[in-house]
Order: C-alpha cells, then structure tokens, then sequence
DNA sequence: TAATAAAATAGGAATAATTCCTAATATTTT
DNA sequence: AAAATATTAGGAATTATTCCTATTTTATTA
C-alpha cells in the first residue's frame, strides 16, 4: 500500500473494486461517502484520474455522456444497454478473443476496447 | 430528398459526408458556417441527434469528452489516437470480422462497437 | 397562387459533467 | 518535533450539450 497512502485514495479504489457496475464518478463518490462521510467530489475526480494514470483502474466507458469506470484491467469485453445504460463485463469465444489479440499484434495497435451493445433483462419488457 | 427538406440539416449530413475526420459537433459546425453564415450551434446539435435516431450517421466515439460521428452507418472498425484524438477508420482481417459477427449473432447482441488505440504517425515522433 | 398549418431555426439561457483553484489539513521526510 | 511535500474540501469555473421561445422557413391546403 506504500503507494497509496492517501484514505480517500484507498476508499475510491475499494468502492470500484468492491463492484461489477461500472460506476460513474458520481456514484463512486456516493459509495465513499458511506466510508468517509465529508470526502468532496473534486477528490473522487482527482483520484480515479490518478489511479488511471497509473494503471490500476480505467475509463470503460462513456454512456449518456457520462464516463463509467472499472478496477478490472485486463483485457475483457462489455455489453451495454443501450436503453438503462447498464454495463456488464462478457465473456467472449476463444476465437474471437484469439482474432482480436492476433489483429492487435499484427497491427501493433496499445490496446482494444470492444463493445456489444444489447437491450438488458429489465429492459427487453 | 422528400425526408431532408431543411437546409440546415441538409448542410449538416452533407458535411459530415464529405470528410473522414470523424468530426465533432463543433467542428462540424464550423464547416457549415461556411457554407450557411448565420447557422447556430444548437441547429446542428439538434440535426445531429436528428439523423442519429433516423439511422443517418452514427455517434462512433467520445474521445475527451467530445462526441465524434460519423456518416459511414455500414459496421466497421477505427482506431483512435490516445496523443492527438484522431479518429480513423481501419481494415481487419476477415478472420476477425467473422468472429465478430459471429459472436453479435451468437449472443443476440443488437450492434458491435470495436476499438483499437494507436499512436498516429504524427504523435510517434 | 394565397392562406394556413407545421416544422425548423437563431440566439442565447440553462444544465450537468468535469476540471480548476486555494487555503487548510494530512502525510512524509528530515 | 519541525520542515517539506502531498492531498483535500469546498466551491467556483469551464465546457459540451440541451433547452427555450419568438421568428422564419417549409409544407399543405384551398
């Protein structure tokens, strides 16, 4: 932990990887409030910023013009509803995992961001 | 052209047609003024959204916080600078596409957005 | 064609996500 | 413990986008 030393550093990284939603910044700072009641919105945008930099989290994506995050850093695949804008990791085959790392090796391309886009349960009715 | 009667909107589809850039709202804008003067912002925002719900042209990427489209709506794939923001489109092997296609229509997904990030040749130096 | 109805627009105000600023506080180093 | 450094709260500023309304353009009808 020597590099985060900071308590509302560790509360924003904990609250994204204690979840599987994909949380916007507001909702992050929501969720910290409950651990660090007078942290500020500022200091939630400052750290997920530093903690991208840095590697240990990243922008998954951007729905309804807000910016969605993840503590999961390797590679995976989402699928996003385009309806309630719920996202949720997917697995994907072996194949097309194995195309994507091949056409990214080829082409020397950083990295790759793939999307599906599907109505979710709640939302087929 | 019985559905795209306004000149604005028409100055809009048409500029966006006419470039590869990916261009963002403002900067779509800007090109309509010069060929529509006292055309306004919200005008082109408005038709952009217009022709989004109508399958026209289709919003393909938020890079920075600023929405890129695109007049190209058939599926393909781009790669997006992460220096400069450049946005362009590019091949992939048929092996991949398959695979893409494939898995969309495995899962029942409704659409498929794929993403690499390069460094453009300008941004290498 | 002229009159009427409907759609679209300019211009600017409002909104909302995000960033920025500063004095105060917490943390680390000496 | 004192000094140096990093971080923060709180709120102001910024910026992309949306919204509003009186006016204008376009389409429809007579």
């Amino acid at each position: 932990m020597a590099t985060n030393y900071s308590s509302r550093r560790q509360a924003v990284l904990q609250v994204l990887q204690s979840t599987k939603s994909h949380p916007s910044a507001e909702s992050i700072f929501e969720q910290c409030r409950l651990l660090i009641p007078n942290i500020s919105l500022g200091t939630v945008y400052r750290n997920l910023a530093l903690l991208e930099e840095r590697g240990e989290i990243i922008k998954v994506a951007n729905v309804a013009g807000v910016d969605r995050y993840d503590a999961t850093v390797t590679p995976h695949v989402h699928r996003i509803c385009p309806c309630c804008g719920r996202v949720d990791d997917v697995e994907v085959s072996d194949n097309l995992r194995d195309a994507l790392y091949k056409e990214a090796d080829d082409k020397g391309y950083q990295s790759i961001q793939l999307t599906f886009y599907a109505k979710c349960k709640e939302c087929e009715e």
